[in-house]
DNA sequence: TTTCTTAATTGATATAGGTCAACTTGATTC
DNA sequence: GAATCAAGTTGACCTATATCAATTAAGAAA
């Protein structure tokens, strides 16, 4: 089940101390922007299984993850999945090409748990960008640190082998061996399902 | 060889067309604006084979390229390269992680031909942000794009063989095949030169 | 508890691509 | 021109990982 809370005037930031304490983490902003940005955004809930978004839509939002774990993913015409990103408490996730392009989605996003999420959407993101514009910044500051997070899994995908990837993943997903399946991680490292039970069982001895 | 050409006054954007182009091809900007995004920027060029950026190193700028064409690669300890970037005209290369995280620099950028560049320093970028914050925008504009296009190469090596890669490689930086050496873009997809050696003659039947 | 379902493991085999070595081609220098 | 050097190609063989099938384990439902 996906839940969308309309906004009300109590969507204060004080109800979700997670975002303000993430966006004050990045760049020096005052409490009045803070609540600028708080009107722009929609709580979200999601069960475990349930889709926040489905390839081919037009639904174009970002989320923050209050809690829960989720992950997106892309499906091929063999019907292959090949997971882009998790994101667990505190990451942003989103179909980004669609969500900064206007394209339809290519992606779905899917919660692996139950998850509570704040959600901005394309227009309330410019909306929000013209009315303060302090968030150019911080934006940008995410996309950079997304960026980089990227290059090195470029960089990964050329140099390393695959228990080499494997153990890089754990380290930059702390704990999330244990939230999600073997078979999500295979297909975001890009191997079998298979072949990373035979290097899980390798790094046991 | 190395030229850096020191700032002068008539560093104007009459001279560089390229990178006024580009801009305003981004967003909307005034002339005098321009002007100021000028100011922070020195010209730099380089022969063939030479060094922009060696690992190691503190050298912190972001490069506009005017004419030809570099590439960026990370040396891993057995010696072998990897390529993570080239640049044709109107790119933009850099370290970006020693460039954004105030880094040692970890990647080589090499001119693969004679090219004219535009630097702009991490503490110029800075200062141009602060005089002239409509350049928030530029940037976090081609940030996005960069993004987008560097999941694309991570869907692509998750689900692509390497005649697909290699063939979405020569859409994406048109004509590049002949400025480019072959053991290049090997070390771009991440095979050896021999299979990108082989995968070619299979084309040409 | 038993049954049903999904995920994980293990084994056997196939294949893409790696590695190493030899050879060819093309460009540069003498 | 001959000699030299770097890049590209080709062949033989090897290895990591895919694929397919069977089995086991773990959770959820009855």
């Amino acid at each position: 089940m996906l839940y969308w809370v309309s906004n009300t005037i109590d969507n204060s930031f004080m109800k979700f101390p997670e975002l303000a304490t993430h966006i004050k983490n990045h760049i020096k902003v005052n409490t009045h922007e803070i609540e600028v940005f708080f009107k722009f955004l929609t709580e979200v809930s999601v069960s475990e299984k349930s889709y926040l978004i489905t390839p081919n839509t037009q639904i174009r939002h970002s989320f923050f993850v209050i809690k829960g774990c989720l992950k997106s993913y892309y499906t091929d015409n063999k019907g292959d999945k090949h997971v882009l990103q998790f994101a667990i408490e505190n990451w942003w996730i989103s179909d980004f090409e669609a969500f900064y392009q206007n394209e339809p989605t290519k992606l779905t996003i899917e919660a692996v748990e139950q998850s509570s999420l704040l959600a901005i959407s394309k227009e309330n993101l410019e909306a929000l960008l013209l009315e303060a514009p302090i968030f150019e910044r911080y934006f940008r500051i995410l996309l950079t640190n997304a960026f980089i997070a990227q290059r090195k899994r470029v960089l990964s995908s050329l140099e390393k082998n695959t228990k080499e990837r494997y153990l890089e993943f754990c380290n930059s997903y702390p704990n999330i061996e244990n939230r999600v399946q073997n078979y999500h991680i295979a297909n975001y490292l890009g191997v079998s399902a298979e072949s990373l039970s035979r290097i899980r069982g390798s790094l046991k001895c």
